[in-house]
DNA sequence: GTCTATAGCTTGATAGAC
DNA sequence: GTCTATCAAGCTATAGAC
């Protein structure tokens, strides 16, 4: 069984998250249709049909890499559904894992700016705005609830969800384009720490001690 | 003198004016790379010569775009050095101006965003995080401003110019690629009102009725 | 000068041996 | 699963007709 399969002794894993892996870089530093597959698997150090056999086909790959760091965020939320405490601390929560689950794939976020904002470049299409309305649903269901228990202010719940959509997402396009400003995790919580002061009862500022 | 040139009447400034439209549509819609100079001239009603004495060439008209789009936001940060009235005020004033003038050149603002995030485009380098840094400045300063008054608490101020970079920062990205979700002006003002609210002492939120 | 046809290269994709 | 060898479509450049 373990005969002549030295390289392959953790499985094709290996092999397929390599290319996925070289994939990203190529995409995101050169464009989609700039990048070959030639490259994607010279790279990778394999032959054209390994990429073919594993994604089908160029798109196969880029969709792969896409749908792959979605699915991560849908378990994220799915989880962040769950999740016991004040609205504030699950707000907090689901910030901060968004956060964390963006720089853990970096590499696949700056691709994915560049095909949202960049020009047509024949990628195959995706729905990146369902996403992004995926994460503003789950804000604002949170905060309805803590204006629901009292804990946030009786007003727009979407004024509130759009200003810790801002400060989640500022953090994220910084850490892209300019990680060395040190906007991470920790700062992201005390921006959010001054958004959640500015929305929340006097009693919750008393009892949560957001100064 | 008016004789063959009714179209003109209203001068040169037409042409050139109409010219840097069509090449805005264009270069947002497919890309700097794939706009061509006769489509540009073709969609302008006018010659390729006339661009070429405008500007000199493919790239003259591009930067003659963003650099005009910057030099408004220039005198709008100098204009701000001189306003009159409370830190919040002037932060309040500042994010409005800026978030007007984006509105007003969203068009100008797409090509930015599709160069910046976009993959390689062989279009000419323009130092677009200067001017990031110059907004970063103009907000810190007045949010230190503020400290020193006594309108916020003593805090980290980087912090709070991040809160309020974000809450400007998605107005305009929203505006840019969900216009129909109502994130303008008036939201926003009420999204730093939050803000504000999160940053300013107690004393401040009597005087000002932050709510 | 302008146009067109074609040679030659690059690209995404596959067949079939091992 | 991976390789060698090859294909068809699309692009660029240019030779050569007009």
């Amino acid at each position: 069984m373990t005969k002549k399969r030295m390289k392959s002794a953790s499985p094709d894993i290996t092999v397929r998250e390599r290319l996925l892996s070289c994939a990203t870089e190529l995409f995101t530093r050169k464009g989609y249709t700039a990048t070959t597959v030639r490259e994607i698997v010279a790279d990778a150090g394999v032959t054209k049909p390994v990429l073919y056999y594993y994604f089908g086909n160029k798109e196969g790959i880029y969709l792969e890499l896409i749908r792959g760091a979605f699915a991560k965020f849908d378990a994220l939320l799915d989880a962040s559904r769950n999740k016991q405490g004040t609205a504030t601390e699950k707000l907090l929560h689901l910030s901060d894992q968004t956060f964390s689950l963006f720089m853990e794939n970096i590499e696949v976020a700056k691709l994915m700016y560049s095909i949202y904002y960049g020009p047509p470049q024949g990628a195959p299409f995706f729905d990146f705005d369902r996403y992004h309305l995926k994460f503003h649903d789950a804000i604002r269901r949170l905060v309805r609830e803590g204006i629901r228990q009292g804990e946030f202010q009786k007003g727009s719940a979407e004024d509130m969800m759009w200003a810790i959509l801002g400060a989640v997402n500022v953090a994220m396009e910084v850490q892209l384009c300019h990680p060395e400003m040190g906007l991470d995790r920790r700062r992201l919580g005390r921006i959010l720490k001054i958004i959640f002061r500015g929305i929340s009862t006097q009693r919750a500022i008393q009892e949560e001690k957001l100064k």
